[in-house]
DNA sequence: TACATTTGACCAAA
DNA sequence: TTTGGTCAAATGTA
């Protein structure tokens, strides 16, 4: 009951943010135009403060449903072949639709499955470091439209392998612009800050794709750990890149729906 | 030889 | 009962 309330809360707050974005969008084509409901600035604070709230709400809220379903399949599981009690994965998932299934993550196929009422077959990936790091990222791709083909990808879990953290950390560091004086951006634009050439294909690719987030994200503003659903920023998980950019400070944004 | 993919079986959730 | 997620043996590939 009291996730229902927070919920109505999550999504006003969110329906704000995106019509003060809007305005924001306004403002910023037409520089001059400052009689409307606000400046550019004043509304930027706001936007940045429905976002906040939105985090808040999330991380005091939904987050013991999300504890509550992992815990169930843990509990659950037995050693025989597939015995594996499992949950509807309807939360803590990112939905991604892009035209490549690169993401810059190694992932290791381990299934295919017929869907029904899908022309294509489902393939399910978890992560190549699922035994010797035990990172639980899996995802699943299907084919959603033929020529060109494009993929519908759904990442469930995070990565907890380090080499890529590692890596994707490195290239953050290295070329990210947000990182300098420009702290408190709230962009809507494409950024490219993977330079490393490991990290440069995935991203390029990924840089076509829009984004679809079916539910919410679950997230620990107080620690700046965000699990978020914001995975297709520059292709990669932003588990790490949010430990290394303030969450409040920073937005950055390609496409996005919130409804 | 080591690692990845394919594929049918198994089983839980709906 | 149907559907979908996972396992693991068989097979493929570098």
């Amino acid at each position: 009951m009291e996730s229902c309330t927070n919920r109505e809360r999550v999504m006003e707050k969110l329906v704000m943010g995106r019509d003060w974005a809007a305005q924001l969008q306004i403002l910023l084509r037409k520089p001059t135009g400052l009689d409307g409901p606000g400046t550019a600035d004043e509304l930027a604070v706001k936007i940045l403060r429905s976002f906040t709230e939105t985090l808040s709400a999330l991380n005091s809220g939904d987050v013991d449903q999300i504890d509550s379903g992992e815990s169930r399949q843990t509990q659950a599981t037995t050693a025989r072949r597939g015995c594996r009690k499992r949950s509807r994965k309807t939360s803590d998932s990112r939905v991604n639709v892009s035209a490549s299934m690169e993401d810059g993550y190694g992932w290791r196929k381990y299934g295919q499955k017929g869907i029904l009422n899908s022309k294509f077959p489902r393939s399910y990936y978890r992560c190549t470091h699922k035994h010797d790091q035990c990172c639980k990222a899996t995802k699943q791709v299907q084919t959603i439209q033929e020529d060109p083909p494009m993929y519908q990808t759904t990442y469930f879990g995070h990565h907890t392998c380090k080499h890529h953290k590692l890596v994707a950390s490195q290239a953050i560091s290295d070329s990210h612009p947000l990182q300098g004086s420009h702290n408190n951006l709230l962009s809507f634009e494409s950024k490219s800050p993977i330079s490393s050439p490991k990290l440069e294909k995935p991203y390029k690719e990924e840089a076509q794709e829009s984004v679809v987030w079916p539910d919410l994200m679950p997230l620990d503003v107080t620690s700046g750990v965000c699990s978020s659903k914001l995975t297709s920023f520059c292709g990669l998980d932003m588990d790490f890149l949010v430990e290394s950019v303030d969450l409040e400070s920073c937005f950055c944004f390609d496409e996005m729906e919130f409804l």
